[in-house]
DNA sequence: TCTATTTTGTATCAATCGATACAAAATAGA
DNA sequence: TCTATTTTGTATCGATTGATACAAAATAGA
């Protein structure tokens, strides 16, 4: 009953996002976002009514495919203890890869001026409070496998590795040696209340 | 030999610094600076050359004012074990005083797109290495006064300290309530390998 | 007082910003 | 085939961006 779209909307907001986390919002102009998206600004703002709807939706977009990913592939991964160390290794390994730091859309959001909007603090929240809840959850599974001590307080403990995965995000856009950078992330595993070897630690 | 200059530089780097903190850089106007700083753009492009070289005047006005201060108030106290925790306690107090989260002009940086910029990377390692020395210093002072355990590994737990800074620095623009936010930081303190208990900790 | 030197304001630049009016293009159902 | 509906591109909007040409203002030394 109408023209079919040329790109879906998948499309649109991956590379959307992508752009607005290499460079933030305000960087982000709307003549880079137009060549990014194969689609000129009408069509764009047709679909998202402004570049802060865009951004919006590009956010909702990053937790539901990059953070869902990231939690379903390491921390809700089987082996409870190797899928939260790799969640942590994989943060310089990607420094590496892609030879840039990838850091992290919500983090960066939260540090730009945009965090000041309620709706984009909201979409920040609703991520945040995943990767919190994931880390979590498999912080209990280890407790319920005895790997963790039975007295541990696992929110606080929670709490604490998800400020650490911050820390380790900035450092990553400070500083991108490898080296330094796995130190970081094995250092954060090591200091973790572990009562049992397993092999997957030190 | 010439006309006296209104404002002296540090006036004007106190207010550009206060500027790009609250902001950053990409979404801070040229108009907005020439307000804060009560002078019209020629007299600041003449001093500055560019907003680019405004900026990195402020970063290096931020390292010798507040990163200094904080570290010579703080981390350089003659009680290490007291100004290492008033540290770490200024930050929700801060957030909580000036009823917006301050976060660090450094991190903010990091960041941006504008971090790509190889002076600013220069003075974003400059602000933070001199963090790292000073919490370096901080802990060896501990541990020569036998607070913290002989065999720790001072500058693995300086790196951490500072990632975990950094992750409090995010922590406090994404969630200002107060007690979460303190408790954070009472929880970065209280997972330091001290010893003896002073009544500074726990 | 006059001149050399530096700082500042007026006015304005081209370029880009985010955004839109409008019509052409492309389909599905009648 | 015709029409209703949606998507897209052309062209362009006023506003703002970072930056500058130029002259007036304000001092110190001659």
């Amino acid at each position: 009953m109408a023209r079919p779209r040329q790109q879906d909307t998948k499309q649109l907001l991956d590379a959307a996002t992508q752009l607005f986390w290499r460079q933030g919002f305000a960087a982000t102009g709307t003549r880079e976002i137009e060549l990014a998206l194969g689609l000129k600004s009408p069509a764009i703002y047709h679909r998202f009514h402004s570049k802060h709807g865009l951004f919006c939706a590009s956010l909702r977009h990053y937790i539901e495919s990059v953070i869902d990913w990231r939690i379903r592939h390491y921390l809700d991964a089987e082996d409870a203890l190797t899928g939260l160390c790799a969640f942590f290794e994989s943060i310089p390994q990607n420094a590496k890869r892609f030879q840039q730091p990838s850091s992290c859309l919500l983090v960066n959001t939260s540090l730009e001026r945009a965090s000041a909007d309620e709706e984009i603090q909201a979409c920040l929240h609703e991520g945040t409070h995943k990767i919190f809840l994931a880390l979590r959850s498999n912080l209990l599974r280890l407790q319920a496998q005895h790997l963790l001590a039975p007295n541990a307080k696992i929110d606080q403990l929670a709490d604490n590795l998800q400020l650490q995965l911050f820390g380790l995000l900035v450092s990553s856009r400070l500083n991108n040696e490898h080296h330094s950078l796995a130190d970081k992330a094995r250092h954060i595993i090591a200091t973790l209340p572990i009562t049992a070897t397993t092999g997957a630690n030190e």
